[in-house]
Order: structure tokens, then C-alpha cells, then sequence
RNA sequence: GGGCGCGUAGCCUAGCCUGGAUAGGGCACCGGGUUCCUAACCCGGCGGUCGAGGGUUCAAAUCCCUCCGCGCCCGCCA
């Protein structure tokens, strides 16, 4: 590379080289690898481009890193010499193993808080989008370099967490009699506890809209829980609830390292102490009735939103106070603070940069702001619509399908054999579904595209791998350190081939550079599109003198491959 | 009304940041492929005013402006 911009830079002397190296271009195709538009000089020159090109082309000998230096058009293209590609990627690849794709440690820390899902009931497929961008991206920031530790916020302050407080404080019998009749008869003794507990939710909402005295009564527990004087259900059903939320969050492969407690910051005292200093800071203000607001107009906020209350008349706290005090722990913890959120939450997170500034924080947030995934009929996806969908029903009816094929090609695995595939091709079906698509796009769920198995899909990238998997257990004498021969794998399919395995580094780095994990998708499957093009086009068990080399770089494919399905939270499976 | 996001074939989607060579994929549809390493696959075909209009440029899906459509937000809720 560095030898290309110098001849070209050498060429029309008087071209700046900041604008040859500005210009050249990666450019995939079969005889290119690198190109260089001329038209600009062309046109700085007064010569035809075409002209331009050829002089430039002929003016640049070939290499030994560059074996085809050529003008085509008004492009003059770069081909990396095939025999070093292959031999540096199966070198890279092979020798670094499931680190292949992976960078050193930078030292950098960095926070990524995603899902934070309201621990209320069951964990329902609206919020999913959120936890699968969240913990792929946390992934491939990992293996990018910094540190990485995720954080789930956990709502125990709001007047929601108080509804389940309020339910299960109290015995059934107490409850409002449409609150009891809409639960009786249904569930199991042996239900996963959020179900069990947020199976009155929906009811209590519902009630509270037409029955002052229940609306009454938890208004008043909801001032207990901020006074610090939370019932002693309060904690212990939260975390019933969170727990069976996080169990089918595991089925994903999604964990948490931290979990922050929204309460923490009012009992340790730093919310009062950002009062203080809000209270004091340039542009408060306080209204008649005693409320503390910021004016942030200067902050680029809306004009409609520009007074951001931040303490009420009561003296009590709100939401984006205490979110205020969680960022600033996070920030005297972290170097870099990343958020994962819906996009309704866009003014919560333009308000929060205001009062970050409004403190004289620096630094900032970054925000992966996601669209909200909206029923076929096109509304929200609500628990109290009835529209909602559960995580755990989605995996279950995805590993049903998957059950019935795996049975319907394999005669030979045992149940427990047929019962671990279909999990892991339902999880990978549906992580894939959803991290395939750019976050801001709005997404509708519908079950046949999400629990596709085929095209572009989680499981099609799993079948490249169990396939490179086959291929390399049949080939009993292959084994690391996969010795090859470069020269024999320069072949159309095999070049091509190697030239997406080589690919991974920067796939990741990009990644975790601009937060676009849907990139990752794409890698994978165009990476399990090369393999299966080759995979028909050349024997690699039968392939005589080439047989070795070939088991080498089916070897870094499903290296390649499996780094990027771990990156992606789902499974490689030697076999399906 | 204001703010943010989105608009690419019947449906879904990449590319947009950083403008360049015939706009990549997938689903569906049509036609082929399995005595051979897993057919959850492969090959071929069909299908595109890149929402509309204007501007900048040698060059616009990509940058700028206007408009249209869809979604979300605009609480002393979280």
C-alpha cells in the first residue's frame, strides 16, 4: 500500500499526495484490489482521463506485493499478487486462531449499557432489538481492543416498578376484583416467576385509568419507594422478575456485567448532591411553585422542551436527574460511555447532554439510537395492547421449526443431540434476523421473516461452518498447523474465497468504529456465500496434489466463520 | 406546529458518514443441479424513475435545498 501511494505520488509531481491518498480506493473485484480514479487529475491536467490513466498505469512497474498494475477506463487498478494474498490470510487466520479478527488490548475503557428493560413482566420481543444490537456491539468493541463492561440500568424507582410492588404486597384477595378475574384460572405452579408475577400488570394499568382509590393507593407507594421506605417485596420481586427475564435473554447468549439499581443513586446521596450543583448552575431556574428547572435553549433543544425540570416541587427527583447522576458515574468510571436506546428516548438523550453540559462534563454519551420494533398492523408493540410477543414464545415456536428440520434431514442424532441444534438454530435464526438490519431503519415483526432459516439468515452462515466442519474431520490427516501451498489456491473461487476471509479484521474494526453491527451480519453471510460457491465448485477431499492446501483454507473459512458467529452471539455448530 | 429517524424491484435489505467503473444480497416467482466433501446448498432467469423536484460537480443512491409519505418524541412519567 504504502509502496502504491509513493509511485503515485511520484507521478504527476505536482498532484498534492494528500489527494492521491485520499483518492485510492479499496475496490473489490476479481482483478482489483486497490484503484485509483483519475478524473480529478484529468481534469486539474486538461488531458482525458482515459489518456491520463494509461500513462499513470505504464509509469508504475509491477511489484512483488502488486503483480498487476493496469489502466482500465479512466481507473488504474492495483491486484495484489494472489500467492501473497492467500499466504499471508491462511497465515493470519490459521495462526491466530479464534484471536483472528481480535486486536491487542488499547487499555481504553469503555461502558455500554443496553436493554434496561422495566422488570414488570416477561421479556417481550419490542425490547429485543435493543439487547441484540447492545450485546453484539459490545462484543465486537471487545474484540476491537478496549475494555468492555455492560451495564443493564434497572428501573426500581417509577411508578411501574411500584405497580408490581403494589400487586404483590398485598395477597390476591386484595386486589381489584377486574385485576383478580383478569388472572384467574391461568398459569402454572411451576411458571418462570416474571410470568407469574407481570400476569396482572396489564390489568392493574387497565384499572388504574377508571379506579381513583387503587390509582390513590399507589401513588402513595410510589412516594414510600422515593422517600427510601420501599415495602420489602419491593427489592425481592424485582429481582424474581428480572431474573426470569434475563434467563430467556440467556437462551441468546446475552449477560450482563453490571447491573445498576436506579434507587442507588438517591440512597448513596449523589442525586441530592446534583441538585445542589443543578440548583447553582448558570441557567437555573426556580418556578413559582418551588420546582427547579434548567433553561437549555442554548443546548439546541426544542423550544417546546427547552425549561427541563429538575427537581419538583416536592423536592423529589426525576428520572432524567437521576439518569444525570448514573452518567456521571459512569463517566468517573469510564473513558468512553456508550447507550443503547429507542429512538422515542431521542429527546431524553439531547436533554441529558444538556445537563451534562450544564455541569461542565466534556464528554458525551454515544448514542445507538434503534427504531422500535412495530407489530404487523403497524402499532407499537405494547404489553397492554395484547400485540405484545414474548422473547421466550418466539425461541419456543423458533425451536420447534428448527426441531422439524433437523429431523427432517438427520436420522442419525440422538434427542439430546436433535434438542441442542434446534436451540442454537431458533437463537441464531433470530439474533441474525434482527442484528441484519441497520438499527434506525424501522423494523415490522412478522414471525415467517424472523424465523426464517434460509437466503440470509443466522442458520444459512451455521451450515457454512458445519459443512467447513465436515469437511475437515472427514479429511482424518488434517489437523494444525494446516500446512499449505499458496500456489495451489489462486484459483477464481479459492482467491475470491480468501480474499473475504481476509477481510475480517477490518469487518470488526469498522465495526466498532461506527457502531454499525449490521455490518457483521453482512460479513458473515457473504463469507458463507463465497465458502458454498467454492464449496461446489472444488473438491477439496479429492482434490489430489491440492487436497492439503485446500483443508487449509477451509480451516481459516471456518475460523473466519466461527469469529464472526461468536462476535454475533450465535452458536457455530460442528453439525446440523 | 417543532425535533429526530426512515423512504432503494411485489416484499425485505446493503451501499449514504468519506460522491466515482454495469446499485450488491435475500424472499417470492420461473428453469436447471444430489451414483461426488451435509440440497438449511448451488447455477441460470425475471424484476430498479435509488419517494418527488431542484441545486452543486467532469461525475449524485451518496452532498445541499424544497416538498411528499411513514414512524417516534415534544409530562413536575419512566
Amino acid at each position: 500500500m504504502a509502496g502504491i501511494v509513493g509511485a503515485m505520488r511520484r507521478r504527476p509531481s505536482e498532484v498534492d499526495p494528500a489527494t492521491v491518498d485520499g483518492l485510492l480506493e479499496i475496490a473489490a473485484g476479481p482483478e482489483r484490489d486497490l484503484a485509483f480514479p483519475v478524473h480529478r487529475l484529468a481534469a486539474q491536467a486538461r488531458v482525458r482521463p482515459e489518456e491520463l490513466a494509461a500513462a499513470i498505469a505504464a509509469g508504475i512497474p509491477p511489484t512483488a506485493q502488486f503483480r498487476r498494475v493496469g489502466a482500465d477506463g479512466a481507473y488504474v487498478n492495483f491486484q495484489v499478487d494472489p500467492v501473497e494474498l492467500v499466504r499471508a490470510t491462511l497465515d493470519l487466520a490459521l495462526g491466530r486462531g479464534e484471536r483472528y479478527g481480535h486486536f491487542a488490548p488499547t487499555g481504553e475503557s469503555v461502558c455500554v449499557e443496553h436493554t434496561s428493560a422495566n422488570p414488570t413482566g416477561p421479556f417481550h420481543i419490542g425490547r429485543v432489538r435493543n439487547a441484540i444490537i447492545g450485546d453484539s456491539l459490545a462484543r465486537a468493541l471487545r474484540a476491537a481492543g478496549p475494555g468492555v463492561t455492560t451495564q443493564y440500568y434497572v428501573d426500581d424507582m417509577g411508578r411501574q416498578s411500584a405497580m408490581i410492588t403494589w400487586l404483590w404486597s398485598r395477597p390476591p384477595e386484595r386486589w381489584p376484583e377486574p385485576v383478580r378475574a383478569a388472572v384467574a384460572g391461568q398459569g402454572s405452579a411451576d411458571e418462570k416467576p416474571d410470568r407469574r408475577r407481570g400476569r396482572p400488570y396489564p390489568a392493574l394499568s387497565a384499572q388504574l385509568k377508571s379506579d381513583p382509590a387503587t390509582a390513590e393507593s399507589v401513588a402513595e407507594l410510589v412516594r414510600r419507594i422515593e422517600q427510601g421506605d420501599p415495602p420489602p417485596e419491593h427489592e425481592a420481586v424485582a429481582r424474581e422478575v428480572l431474573g426470569g427475564m434475563l434467563a430467556s435473554l440467556g437462551r441468546l447468549a446475552i449477560t450482563f456485567d453490571e447491573f445498576v439499581w436506579e434507587s442507588q443513586f438517591v440512597r448513596d446521596g449523589s442525586v441530592a448532591r446534583i441538585l445542589e450543583r443543578l440548583r447553582a448552575a448558570p441557567h437555573a431556574a426556580q418556578e413559582e411553585n418551588g420546582a427547579w428547572s434548567i433553561v437549555a435553549t442554548q443546548y439546541g433543544l426544542p423550544k417546546e422542551s427547552d425549561r427541563v425540570v429538575v427537581q419538583r416541587k416536592d423536592g423529589t427527583s426525576l428520572y432524567v436527574t437521576r439518569d444525570l447522576a448514573y452518567h456521571l458515574a459512569k463517566f468517573s468510571r469510564f473513558e468512553r460511555v456508550i447507550d443503547v436506546l429507542g429512538q422515542d428516548h431521542q429527546l431524553h438523550a439531547r436533554t441529558l447532554e444538556a445537563l451534562l453540559a450544564e455541569l461542565g462534563e466534556p464528554r458525551r454519551p454515544t448514542f445507538v439510537l434503534y427504531q422500535d420494533l412495530t407489530s404487523p398492523e403497524g402499532g407499537r408493540m405494547s404489553t397492554r395492547g395484547g400485540s405484545a410477543v414474548w422473547l421466550d414464545d418466539l425461541l419456543d415456536e423458533a425451536r420447534e421449526r428448527a426441531r422439524r428440520e433437523v429431523l427432517q434431514r438427520r436420522d442419525d442424532l440422538g434427542p439430546a443431540e436433535v434438542e441442542a441444534i434446534s436451540e442454537a438454530v431458533a437463537t441464531g435464526a433470530i439474533r441474525y434476523h434482527v442484528v441484519r438490519v441497520a438499527p434506525e431503519k424501522p423494523v415490522k415483526f412478522r414471525w415467517e421473516e424472523a424465523l426464517s432459516f434460509e437466503g440470509r439468515s443466522g442458520p444459512f452462515v451455521q451450515y457454512a461452518y458445519a459443512r467447513a466442519s465436515s469437511v475437515l474431520r472427514k479429511g482424518d490427516a488434517a489437523r494444525p498447523p494446516y500446512p499449505f501451498e499458496p500456489a495451489l489456491l489462486v484459483g477464481g473461487e479459492e482467491l475470491a474465497l480468501a480474499r473475504v476471509v481476509s477481510r475480517l479484521p477490518r469487518t470488526v474494526a469498522y465495526v466498532a468504529r461506527s457502531a454499525h453491527v449490521h455490518a457483521l451480519a453482512g460479513y458473515a453471510h457473504e463469507l458463507a456465500d463465497q465458502f458454498n460457491r467454492f464449496y461446489h465448485a472444488v473438491p477439496v477431499l479429492a482434490g489430489g496434489e491440492a487436497r492439503e492446501s485446500r483443508l487449509a483454507l477451509v480451516a481459516a473459512v471456518r475460523q473466519a466463520l466461527g469469529n464472526a458467529l461468536r462476535l454475533l452471539g450465535i452458536a457455530p455448530l460442528e453439525s446440523m
